[in-house]
DNA sequence: TTACCTCGAGCTCA
DNA sequence: CTCGAGGTAA
């Protein structure tokens, strides 16, 4: 593609304009028609400014069928279509991420309202662009009869059927308005989105791209019950035909009218006059964009005033008095350069993607995981090719789609290793799980490494100063083959590795001497036993109260423990079965390896059994996480925050609104010396 | 997954 | 001055 921006040769230009309406056109059907895009927006907005530009500079040679003369495709026959009363428009070319671009908005609006005095400033009104798909609905005597896509802008599709499922949408209107027709946004929230695609893969169905594709695919779909049980949501952002009701004089006045009228109108908006405020909010919403519960492009800016719109009027195919302030891209397009495969601590050999760096939603992405063959299967990715990369909301990047068309001749398939790629041993994929594993165990350097990171864990045996590459050093010089070796390593060997001299060496003895007072729950979690987190190990501790019982409870014993099932149970058995296993317990005993009995106590025999308690602020004699250990080997479970059922909230200095929540919900409050009495006494 | 910050300590060169 | 560890935020 060329990216080259200086004016070409008529003949050049019409080669290119050519080419680029072809490609244009393509991806018009495939995202209008098909709802199955395979490039992302930034890409096609992309091909789109170069067709505009080239087409600036050789207006001769604009056609008449060029996309740049439409919206959209035409709509998609198997709907029927709906000639809109007033043109739904889209602010698409004036669409930018720079400041820069909203000054030039605002000096042109200056010059065509000609307002010459620099303290006269106009008044926009700023909301959120929804990356979802516009509707029309229209409601005649306050009842909704239709409800229409954008398609061109002229004529869309009739997706009424549908529109009626959306609980969000009013089916009717309490005043008797003639004509009213609102529009705004179908869209659907990350977290939906996300829940739908946890089940569609669960049940094989179809998964979806991004919520906004799910939600334009659910619109369009032709049976509505299908549509029915799917989350779709709205919001409200602007009207087409009225007859019979006063929108007010200004946008932001209309938003309140239409809110009034039970429309949902998303509350992050403002006025501002002048052009600071603009930047403020699109900063302000900038940091909390991935709060907010759905995908957004930018941020939209309006003239608010009615009459200065009229005034501007229209430019063929969009408002001039609005505009379009675009956020980084959330996708983009990239090559697959090469795939990884990591070996975990479990063993399970995960495929990582390495890619070609790019900037997305901030950040420059050069890897990402493509979490097993199933998932390479289903993008049917190959090394070489292109791809979407997603990262939006959460944080973790996605491939989410290929781009068949861009797949290179020397493309290669992706190839799982029969063999681990780190110590050779065979490979297996258990039945009924899409995780191949390595089955070196131990023997496996990187299952090793992971294991002794694991042990060393804040929230298991808390070796401080064991890291990353001192792990790695220690299984790669075979300094260490099992957690209980790190208890025999002495300061000569260690101060010999690289970046570890007398004084870090001793540092980590001090550490690891430390360590070896701990608690049965930080031990048992230490070990790392499948599907044995902190969660269970604690429950396990408490209801055992000593290892040996443990090591000695059979696969239904075990059961008994609350929240522990067959999968569990089989995992533990498994785990102490193990000779191997017995005998590093043994060698980690006899280094001194120790914790404090627990007293065995029935769940109904602990004090604080069905209490939960919430911890705010800082805590000055103790961490968080001793006061959550405490008040859990009381039978009391800690929670992240506060709800009616919170009986006690602990409060530190500092503490925010979990505390205001607590005095709002007439919840418990006490302070830390209230909280240290209280647990001495209940100890005791 | 990346970016950024802090801390301590090792390493290098004067 | 650089590196590794550790934490945290986006």
């Amino acid at each position: 593609m060329s990216k080259d921006k200086s004016r070409l040769e008529p003949g050049a230009a019409n080669a290119r304009l050519r080419e680029l309406r072809e490609i244009i056109d393509t991806h018009n059907y495939r995202y209008y028609v098909l709802d199955e895009p395979s490039i992302p927006d930034a890409e096609y907005d992309r091909l789109m400014q170069e067709l505009l530009q080239i087409e600036a500079q050789h207006p001769d040679l604009v056609t008449i069928d060029s996309p740049s003369q439409r919206v959209g495709a035409p709509p998609r026959s198997d709907l029927p279509p709906v000639r809109h009363a007033v043109p739904m428009l889209s602010i698409l070319t004036e669409t930018d991420t720079t400041e820069e671009a909203v000054l030039n908005f605002d000096a042109r609006i200056r010059r065509e309202l000609e307002i010459e005095s620099d303290n006269e400033l106009v008044q926009y009104s700023a909301e959120v662009k929804f990356d979802g798909l516009a509707i029309n609905l229209r409601y005649e005597n306050g009842v909704l009869v239709q409800a229409a896509t954008r398609g061109n802008g002229e004529v869309g599709e009739d997706v009424t059927p549908n529109v009626r499922t959306i609980r969000a949408i009013p089916l009717r209107i309490d005043q008797q308005i003639p004509v009213l027709e609102v529009r705004g946004e179908v869209i659907m929230r990350r977290a939906d989105f996300e829940r739908m695609n946890d089940q569609q893969r669960e049940s094989g169905g179809k998964i979806f791209v991004n919520p906004r594709n799910a939600a334009s695919g659910f619109l369009r779909q032709l049976n509505s019950q299908i549509t029915a049980q799917r989350p779709l949501t709205f919001y409200a952002y602007g009207i087409g035909e009225v007859v019979g009701f006063d929108i007010g004089n200004t946008h932001s006045e209309l938003l309140d009218k239409l809110h009034a009228l039970n429309f949902p109108v998303f509350d992050k908006r403002v006025i501002s006059r002048g052009v600071d405020g603009l930047m403020q909010f699109y900063r302000e919403i900038g940091k909390c964009r991935d709060d907010l519960p759905f995908d957004i492009d930018g941020i939209v800016y309006k003239v608010d005033k009615f009459s200065q719109q009229r005034q501007l009027g229209f430019r063929s195919r969009e408002p001039r008095w609005a505009i379009a302030h675009k956020y980084p891209a959330q996708e983009q397009l990239t090559e697959l350069l090469d795939v990884e495969f990591n070996v975990g601590r479990t063993g399970a050999v995960t495929p990582t993607a390495k890619l070609k760096p790019v900037f997305v939603g901030g950040v420059t992405i050069s890897s990402a995981t493509l979490h097993n063959i199933d998932e390479v299967e289903r993008l049917g990715v190959q090394i070489g090719d292109t791809v979407i990369v997603r990262r939006a909301g959460d944080v973790i990047p996605q491939i989410v789609q290929i781009v068949p068309e861009k797949r290179p001749a020397n493309a290669r398939p992706i190839v799982f290793p029969a063999q681990c790629p780190v110590c050779s041993s065979p490979v297996e994929r258990v039945e009924g799980e899409a995780v191949m594993r390595c089955t070196g165990g131990l023997f496996c350097p990187a299952q090793l490494k992971e294991t002794l990171l694991h042990f060393k864990h804040r929230r298991a045996m808390d070796i401080e100063g064991l890291g990353d590459k001192l792990a790695e050093q220690l299984v790669d010089q075979k300094l260490v083959t099992s957690v209980a070796d790190l208890y025999r390593l002495d300061i000569d060997t260690l101060a010999n590795l690289e970046r570890m001299a007398t004084k870090s060496a001793q540092n980590l003895l001090d550490a690891l001497e430390k360590s070896k007072q701990t608690t049965l729950p930080r031990f048992l979690f230490g070990l790392a036993i499948r599907e044995v987190g902190e969660a269970t190990a604690m429950a396990l501790a408490n209801y055992f109260g000593d290892l040996d019982v443990i090591m000695a409870a059979d696969f239904e014993t075990l059961q008994r423990v609350p929240d522990v099932g067959p999968v569990v149970a089989a995992h533990v058995v498994d785990f102490f079965a193990t000779e191997h296993n017995r005998d590093v317990i043994q060698q980690l005993r006899e280094a001194g390896v120790t914790w404090p009995k627990i007293a065995v106590r029935n769940r109904d025999e602990m004090p604080l059994k069905d209490k939960i308690y919430v911890l705010t602020g800082t805590l000055e004699t103790m961490s968080r996480d001793q006061a959550k250990e405490r008040l859990q080997l009381l039978g009391a479970k800690v929670s992240g925050s506060v709800s009616k059922k919170t009986s006690c909230v602990v409060a530190g200095p500092g503490a925010g609104s979990k505390l205001a929540d607590a005095q709002a919900l007439g919840v418990e409050v006490i302070d830390e010396q209230a909280f240290l009495e209280r647990l001495g006494k209940l100890e005791a």
